[in-house]
RNA sequence: UCCCCUGUAGCUCAGUCGGUAGAGCAAGCGGCUGUUAACCGCUGGGUCGUAGGUUCGAGUCCUACCGGGGGAGCCA
């Protein structure tokens, strides 16, 4: 008998087959007519599977009737047309073999909603509730569409190091990587000796691997990474992690509005890829999450992007006649709460913010004719705020040098990323897409802890 | 890190003015049913986050700490 996945035996076309199913019980059901019900989930779609026991089995009695939801079993039988209402097929079984029970008195799952809350606290078993399945599904469905994107638009997969030596990627407070005994370091003039240390200099875990993408980028053309990237910021919020996964795509010969299309394009791909690949598990969402997520998406596929320069983000805010909590100088970063207002009251749609001030934007960007901007972009959409930050990068040796001067940044430390600029410099471009932020966006869910499997967030590394 | 909220049964929560603890779901038992968040009845289930304090008396008021949530900053 052949092994069918609950998404193929759910499947009309299944109708007729004898086939072997493996799975764990979401529930059971008995009919007093000597028969029952069980919902069996194998995580390959969201839907579940009835499969029909008839109580002539041999172990019906013995196991079947203790059967409870986290049950594991595999079920020979036979895929019929449903006569029930709510699914098309079902299964007759002719064999059921349990594997393992999960004691309803001690299973923390309920045939109930759990709060999210709660479910965090069981990592373990959150996957098997409904919720966790889509999303997984989901962020899959996500990376499939980003690498595909990439792969047909002639990108170069690059893997940038996990391990940084260099302290200067300046995004941000690092996690420091060391094997010296931290209860008594070597020193030396009474400071740690950090060449006794593992790579004899201090160390760190990536905040971005965009430097060194440039690297590729200023020799193949175009290429992209996609991997774990660490913070070490004491932010708690819905929408930060200390361990994330970050793409960052960097492109020579791309100028700003190169970098906005490639932006636009790309987050419309992914999105149009889940909506026809996740059907179901995004009709969950909507019910369940979101009830506006499918027409948003919907309107972020089919519609442009809207463009604006920092300056007239600032104009447009300063004559909304809303009140903010902040106000709004030229000059100072936008808050939360004006690029909530952009995106979600006024604009209603994704918005591109381009050409930032210099003093708020680091050294490495390209500095405008007019000296005052540089030529940044943050792509921002409704419920998430930023999701995408990126910029054309200066090429211009001299400019470089004098913005890092600006910014109190020594050039010894940048010498091969300076030299870039040195040799056969080239105009180039590149951003910055959180994983979770695209699939918190995606879905609807509103905490970043739900969207990612083992979640490290200040005080929390658990499972 | 700052501000606000919160912690009561396995889970989700109620608990009034300070007077010895409640519901729904889950679980166990029984009934009913081609069922589908099944339904109906009965039963068991508690160191009220922790440590102090006020009080004749604290789930309730106060303080500290711990956990969780929301918002802010930082960013992706």
């Amino acid at each position: 008998m052949k092994k069918f996945s609950v998404a193929n035996a759910r499947n009309r076309e299944a109708i007729g087959q004898d086939i072997v199913l493996q799975g764990w019980v979401r529930t059971r059901r008995d009919s007093k007519a000597g028969f029952s019900f069980l919902e069996l989930n194998d995580g390959s779609c969201f839907g579940n599977i009835q499969v029909v026991v008839p109580g002539s089995l041999p172990n019906y009695e013995s196991e079947i009737k203790k059967l409870s939801a986290g049950a594991s079993v595999s079920i020979e039988g036979h895929v019929k047309e449903s006569p029930g209402q709510g699914q098309a097929t079902e299964v007759e079984a002719t064999r059921v073999v349990v594997f393992g029970t999960a004691d309803p008195e001690t299973y923390p799952l309920q045939k109930k909603r759990h709060s999210y809350e709660f479910l965090r606290t069981i990592a373990h078993l959150r996957p098997r509730t409904n919720t966790f399945g889509a999303v997984t599904r989901v962020r899959n469905c996500v990376c499939r569409s980003i690498h595909r994107f990439f792969q047909e638009e002639g990108f170069l997969y690059v893997h940038t190091p996990v391990i940084t030596a260099s302290d200067c990627e300046g995004a941000g407070e690092m996690f420091q990587v060391t094997t010296l005994d931290l209860a008594d370091p070597p020193k030396q003039a009474g400071a740690v000796d950090y060449t006794q240390d593992f790579f004899e200099r201090p160390s760190f875990l990536t905040v971005s691997g965009q430097l060194e993408a440039e690297i590729f980028a200023c020799a193949l053309g175009k290429v992209y990474t996609f991997g774990p990237t660490f913070r070490a910021e004491n932010s708690n919020t819905s929408r930060h992690l200390a361990e994330f996964w970050m793409i960052e795509p960097e492109m020579a010969f791309f100028e700003l509005t190169d970098n906005m299309d490639l932006a636009e394009r790309f987050l419309k791909t992914v999105l149009r890829d889940v909506l026809t690949q996740c059907a179901e598990d995004m009709a969950f969402f909507q019910e369940r999450i979101d009830k506006q997520i499918l027409t948003t998406l919907q309107s972020v596929v089919e519609g442009d992007f809207v463009r604006l320069s920092y300056t007239e983000a600032v104009d447009m805010l300063t004559n909304s006649g809303e009140t903010f909590e902040y106000p709004i100088t030229w000059g100072s970063d936008l808050q939360s709460e004006h690029e909530r207002f952009l995106t979600e009251k006024k604009i209603k749609r994704p918005v591109i913010l381009y050409d930032y001030p210099r003093t708020i934007k680091p050294f490495y960007m390209r500095v405008n004719d007019d000296g005052k901007t540089v030529r940044a972009m943050d792509v921002l959409v409704p419920n998430v705020g930023e999701i995408i930050g990126g910029s054309q990068r200066e090429e211009r040796l001299d400019v470089l040098e004098a913005r890092m001067q600006e910014q109190g940044l020594r050039a010894q430390d940048y010498w091969w990323y300076l030299e870039l600029r040195r040799y056969g410099t080239v105009p180039h471009s590149g951003f910055g897409l959180g994983l979770e932020r695209l699939v918190q966006f995606v879905t609807g869910m509103t905490n970043i802890r739900d969207v990612i499997p083992f979640p490290r967030t200040p005080g929390s590394a658990d499972f």
